[in-house]
DNA sequence: TGTACATCAGTGAACGCGCGTTCACTGATGTAC
DNA sequence: TGTACATCAGTGAACGCGCGTTCACTGATGTAC
């Protein structure tokens, strides 16, 4: 059932200061066994550091505990998606394409790391919360797009209601369209979806 | 962090012939407490045993191991729901007013049976594919709705195109509020998004 | 109607295993003199 | 320039625990005669 423990090839030891890359290389393993199973429950101390190619005790030279290490690949997780959107919103000036570019971008981050996706979105974590809710930012850099494709059309509703409806359409499509993708038939292209969602919420440049 | 073992009140055992009852009494044993966690990974042999106030022992007459109890279980939690959905599509002669039934059913089963609906549709179940994709059956149910809407509207899009617009849309809606409620302010009411929903896909009675 | 017995729901102790965590350690490397 | 030493990345063995599962059992109850 689990992957073999896979010992890794030899990993050389990290020099006297730098310690601290073995932190980034758990953080990076943590995320990706997570994206692997989609879930957080099997991601363990010792799977972990196995994947890391390191004795299981080495992990807490960095985290303080089992908990402690779930948490910090998470909010690793949501940096990396944040970085993600960011990155697509910067990639167009104009309003429409750039709501598009965040779109595309979100649907294939959502296909590319499942996992993490699940991870963040849809497995809800079972932890103790510790910062501010995190992963609000990214909501929040979609109201400011929304806003000025709001403006562009001269369109009165609500920003955030409307912020709200492109999420959950996308959150749900990405969602099932990933858990019970393994009927074929049944699905359309995403592709189509998405550009059915932008007609639905008018969100395009106005028809006239 | 678990909850106590909760040995229950002393059980009666079943009379002679009715062993099978303790075989429900564990399918919902075990689907309460997927419920409770959301998850499946927590639900074992053990705590599902004690929850149903019965030796870990006793489990092993009625299924052939943990696996086979979680399948069972979820099985059961299909079941559960397509007859919460089959009951709200029964409720109304008038075409519009039966889908809009059953999309308040699904979204009480969701808020209601939180746990069991993650376990569902949004925690993929990490065990091997056993049956036919249970759960396929109320898709289908909802295809033959929305087809009689569009006939009553006298439209002429796909049926199963817009079924899964529908679909996805309330799972994003339900699945994103159950996980991210910890937020009040971002989330409009509920049955206001529904309400919007129905505009946006126009699966209403037609305005002329 | 009474009794011996087979049936069957459920128990209790024990197993091997993998988990998170602890503890004392090793050995390469940068630094002080 | 050479050497003693403190630092620090990482190890290996061991712990207690809860898990899924097995095995031999108990004791109430319906049934055959």
């Amino acid at each position: 059932v689990a992957p073999p423990p896979e010992p890794d090839t030899h990993r050389v030891r990290n020099p006297r200061g730098q310690g601290d890359r073995l932190r980034v290389e758990l953080l990076d393993a943590a995320a990706e066994l997570m994206a692997v199973h989609g879930s957080i429950d099997k991601v363990g101390v010792r799977a972990v550091a196995a994947a890391a190619g390191v004795s299981p005790t080495a992990v807490y030279r960095h985290f303080e505990s089992h908990t402690d290490l779930l948490w910090a690949a998470v909010q690793y997780s949501f940096d990396e998606f944040a970085r993600a959107m960011a990155g697509a919103a910067a990639s167009a000036d104009d309003p429409y394409e750039r709501l598009a570019a965040m779109g595309e971008a979100y649907m294939q981050f959502a296909r590319d790391h499942r996992g993490k996706y699940r991870v963040m979105f849809s497995n809800r974590v079972p932890l103790p919360p510790r910062t501010e809710p995190v992963g609000m930012h990214a909501f929040d850099q979609l109201v400011a797009v929304v806003t000025e494709v709001l403006a562009a059309r001269d369109d009165d509703r609500d920003p955030r209601f409307v912020s709200v409806q492109v999420w959950t359409w996308m959150h749900g499509i990405v969602d099932l369209m990933g858990s019970h993708g393994e009927v074929p038939d049944l699905w359309p292209d995403p592709d189509v979806m998405l550009a059915e969602l932008r007609v639905r919420l008018e969100i395009g440049p106005r028809q006239h």
